[in-house]
DNA sequence: TGAATATATGAACATTCGTTCATACGTTGA
DNA sequence: TCAACGTATGAACGAATGTTCATATATTCA
């Protein structure tokens, strides 16, 4: 947390201006959040993850879409750490990154299905 | 809720696609709930009204865009109702959907500001 | 080592998306 | 009724996005 001087004539001003970049910044990267959820194949991994972790091999098959798209796609949800990879032989393991994933997706459900 | 015969061939698997497709219903919607949050301008309408309600020209200064991107934006987040609109006199005011919208916001900017 | 399998990735292409510009619509007040 | 104001919207344009295809990398097993 930092700290203004008071006395000094911008204080007020930049505390204000840093506030406001501060909350763009934050603004900008949950519109990030969001757009990665925002695909429908990557709504199928996440709900095939919801249970338990799965191969790219099995994923693949459950989403229905080809294993470079379903790849291509992991990479964007594991750059948004929403998985998580464990390798093991030739496979690779996914899972959902942490509680906030399932929180939000579970949200989005609940209202998806309303009136 | 439908209800099927057992005794039927098709049966189970009639359930299992029927489910199955259900599934990916949600899931596009989902995705399309997900996709009208995914934009920085659209977060900063959100964000803007999430005390107050708003009249298009003072959401144009609150989040620094043209009125016509603005107008663009609020037509995105009318179709799918996580605004509503109150016309008085010139002005048109908008505010939050329901609360589901102020939950998920909430919650990604919760992930959003942790490690 | 070489074939088979699982996964990852770069390039290309088509599509979608957001902004801008110009303009239309609707309301108010002179 | 006409000017001013607030808001909405269509067309156009550039940027971003998702899939496909081809291919690379990595691991296992014979």
């Amino acid at each position: 947390m930092e700290v203004y001087d008071e006395n000094t004539v911008h204080t007020a001003k930049a505390r204000e201006v840093t506030l406001k970049m501060h909350q763009d910044e934050v603004l900008y990267d949950v519109a990030e959040l969001f757009k990665v959820f925002g695909d429908t194949t990557r709504t199928k991994i996440i709900c095939a993850l919801f249970e338990n972790e799965m191969c790219v091999c099995d994923l693949t098959e459950a989403v229905g879409m080809t294993q470079s798209a379903v790849s291509h796609q992991l990479r964007i949800l594991r750059q948004a750490r929403l998985v998580l990879v464990r390798r093991e032989g030739k496979s690779s393991y996914y899972s959902l990154g942490d509680n906030h994933v399932k929180r939000i997706f579970a949200l989005a459900v609940e209202h998806t299905l309303e009136p």
